[in-house]
RNA sequence: GUGGGCGUAGCUCAGCUGGUAGAGCACAGGAUUGUGGCUCCUGUGGUCGUGGGUUCGACUCCCAUCGCCCACCCCA
């Protein structure tokens, strides 16, 4: 048997119902903030992420979907989204284009790696990048783009946490700082940070290993050590936040697994979404598409993994969204093509109808309605056909009624039927 | 990448110390004429993950391989 390849899975009705709805309610508030869609490869020059991502990331290091096409070239399928759209950004000449720009994108990423639960090589993303504009008005946007989604989606008590990274010409002195504070302690930390020492010392601040933690606890946060700009940048973006209301909260050891970070980084967390699940994260990355040739364009986005995302997804949004009842519509001799008319009826008006075609008897057809959950079957022939007719039943209440053909899709409406 | 557990019908599992497979659920039909959810009956469905070995004979033993799950790691 020929079996799905390993870290990717199916989705299956009525699972798949929750990712278009989160999709649809994702396209539909971003695209109220006036992001709209960018539809990019899933396929890239493995370089781009190379030289976007950074060469000492883990994804790069030891995660990337990478093989070579018949020609001998590197391909890599892409570990996320935000370096196709600087890719894009720059090779169609978006810079052109009344700034900024609002774009959003959806879609799976891939990652090779370890799977468990929750993670998938291949896995599903929602982002949103605000490409042009460098003000703490920008950055608060795409927060509050985001606060604003997971909002709709149902999740309370929202928290963003955030950090400053500080720019790139800081960050040689802050890790510089970081290193001597450690200096003493550097045989106590984990096998793992003593390997970042020297690669990625940053990362050394997000270790989970309890005496790294309390370690790195004791030094200079990166916040401290930015410039002035970058101090007053992200100090601007949580005024506004909390100007909008907004629940923020700095995170003085949060860093991002990605290179092109700069100044603001964030993720979100919330009682529902765990400890140590991050669901979403962000930044902001003036210098990134500059340094993969582009114009000096800045960028702030963020990406949400559906996935997890859709995993702690509050009970009311599930249950509204795999609470939907069918409508069936049975024959009942030969009333076929009636049966058919009847279901177009309901599905222009965007009431789900099964019609029944498998030519079984009416009682076969309840018993299957029953299953399906519906709450209405609509049974079309004999004498109510004749008089123009269906009969309307009610399986919960165990009532039926004749309803003319043509007010059907009414009726249905009218008792909620939806 | 490291360590551990598991792979028998769509699902959950049974199958004793080797004699070529069962249950429940699910699915389909029926219990007379155009009315379901309970009950009863019947039926469909498995190369026992795959390959090889031991054996007269393996789902049961051995080896390999693939897959899945959990933890670590890292992240979304």
């Amino acid at each position: 048997m020929i079996q799905k390849v390993r870290g990717t899975r199916d989705i299956l009705p009525p699972e798949s119902r929750l990712w278009v709805e989160v999709e649809a309610v994702a396209q539909r508030v971003f695209g109220g903030f006036g992001y709209e869609e960018i539809r990019l490869p899933l396929l890239e020059p493995t370089e781009l992420f190379v030289r976007s991502v950074g060469e000492a990331t883990d994804i790069v290091g030891k995660e990337m979907y990478t093989f070579a096409d018949r020609k001998g070239r590197s391909l890599t399928l892409r570990p996320e989204g935000t370096a196709g759209v600087a890719r894009a950004f720059i090779e169609n000449g978006l810079a052109q284009r009344p700034s900024p720009l609002r774009l959003s994108y959806l879609g799976p990423m891939f990652r090779y790696e370890k799977m468990q639960r929750g993670r998938y090589r291949q896995f599903g993303q929602i982002g949103i990048e605000l490409l042009g504009a460098a003000t703490p008005a920008a950055d608060a946007e795409v927060m509050l783009a985001l606060h604003t989604f997971l909002a709709e989606l149902g999740f309370d008590d929202l928290v963003i946490v955030l950090n400053n990274l500080g720019d790139p010409e800081d960050r040689p002195r802050f890790i510089e700082l970081l290193l001597r504070e450690l200096e003493g302690r550097r045989e106590e930390l984990c096998a793992d940070c003593q390997r970042r020492w020297d690669a990625n010392p940053l990362r050394i601040l997000d270790c989970k290993v309890p005496r790294c933690r309390e370690l790195v606890a004791g030094t200079t946060p990166v916040a401290e050590v930015v410039s002035e700009e970058a101090r007053r940048h992200v100090d601007g973006v949580e005024a506004a936040l909390r100007d909008l209301g907004v629940a923020v909260q700095r995170a003085p050891r949060l860093v991002r697994g990605l290179d092109y970070y700069l100044r603001t980084v964030f993720e979100v967390v919330s009682p529902e979404l765990g400890e140590d699940t991050v669901i979403c994260g962000g930044g902001r990355y003036d210098r990134l598409i500059s340094d993969l040739g582009g114009p000096q364009v800045p960028g702030v986005g963020f990406a949400i993994g559906e996935d997890r995302l859709i995993e702690v997804l509050p009970a009311s949004f599930r249950e509204r969204v795999l609470g939907r009842r069918p409508v069936v519509v049975l024959p009942v001799g030969e009333a076929a093509a009636t049966t058919l008319a009847v279901v177009r009826a309901l599905a222009v008006r965007g009431i789900a109808a099964h019609a029944e075609v498998t030519g079984r008897s009416l009682k076969a057809g309840l018993k299957w309605a029953g299953k399906l959950g519906a709450r209405v079957v609509v049974i079309v022939g004999g004498d109510e056909l004749a008089a123009g007719a269906v009969v309307v039943r009610d399986l919960d209440r165990g009532e039926q009624q004749a309803v003319p053909i043509a007010e059907v899709a009414d009726v249905l409406e009218r008792t909620g039927e939806a």
